[in-house]
DNA sequence: GTCTATAGGTGGATAGAC
DNA sequence: GTCTATCCACCTATAGAC
């Protein structure tokens, strides 16, 4: 499991590094603002990330493998693919409702200026996403609860890309109701 | 016409600036960037924009300026409204194939790291897509060349978040393709 | 593990000569 | 308008004491 068996202290900078990201981007904080909501020294935080793309890497890193996690878990739960496919826009709502946007999409602009090793990790991430959701879409159309002409794995593209822009959108007016009008949306379009 | 009485050089600065957000974001260049493809010192660009958030509403500015136009020019030319959208979304695809994602795309994941008066703007240009959108949407149903059920602004809210969440995915795949894929999806869903 | 201290670099910005 | 020179704040990162 990567990214959990580090030290406790270690998830606390990560913790408050993945919120200032999702709010002021990777090349919108420092290593002195984590010190400072945390009350310690930069040089404390270096000892346990080393470089900042060290930190970049964890956090995405460990983004990832959470998201795996609680895909996973959704779809043990009870329900058909409509009610798995609503829990994971729920998972994209809380962000929205906190004022930020999904780690990965706040990334993915920043694109070429990232560490090396970040872009891959990325990729991965919604290699994974496309993945799940694609997985999702074709057992709701097997079921005959989904509608829709294409692949499943162009249509998670779609809704993928739909998600993050709305995050983005959402954030930008400072209205969640934006991200939820908008999911909304693209679930009643693949109803049968 | 706001963005345009400026001088040439002013021109040329917001040219370089303009590809260096859209590719690296307002926080991951510096004057020094411009500088340098440029072939003048920095002392010279603060001449034109005292400071780097002057130069970042004037590109705002002009971006959204510019796409009034492009998009005014669309409404007027021969065709019905689905001709008018693709026409509007092949604004977008240029950008992909060059590398490039929305400016406003870019600045709205940057959002509260952005100087004073920028959101503002950003929130313009995204008011006058939706409004934009939203009006072809209405003619495509009136004329029954679309079918959707909502709102066409909340449908055209759709759409925009669509668009830029694709270019960020897009971008970071390197492959522009994947946007066509995606928009393509956006608009085969409308057709009546 | 966390601290103080500091190095080395880059950022935005200004003054004043030409 | 563009230049040289310079300032100061901030950033990442390291050394070494505790």
């Amino acid at each position: 499991m990567p990214g959990q068996p580090r030290t406790e202290t270690a998830q606390r900078i990560l913790d408050v590094a993945e919120k200032l990201v999702q709010t002021r981007g990777f090349n919108g904080f420092s290593y002195a603002d984590i010190a400072e909501t945390m009350g310690v020294t930069r040089a404390s935080l270096h000892y346990h990330f080393p470089g900042k793309g060290d930190l970049g890497l964890a956090l995405v890193a460990r983004y990832r493998s959470r998201f795996d996690l609680e895909c996973a878990a959704i779809r043990r739960r009870n329900g058909e693919a409509p009610r798995h496919l609503q829990d994971y826009i729920d998972l994209y709502h809380q962000v929205a409702l906190d004022g930020r946007v999904c780690l990965c999409g706040m990334l993915a602009a920043e694109g070429p200026t990232l560490p090396p090793g970040m872009q891959e990790e990325l990729r991965r991430f919604f290699d994974a996403n496309e993945f799940w959701l694609a997985s999702v879409l074709q057992s709701g159309r097997d079921a005959g609860l989904f509608a829709f002409p294409e692949a499943p794995l162009e249509r998670a593209r779609v809704l993928l890309a739909l998600l993050e822009g709305a995050l983005l959108l959402a954030r930008t007016f400072g209205d969640a109701g934006r991200f939820s009008a908008v999911s909304g949306r693209a679930l009643a379009d693949l109803e049968a």
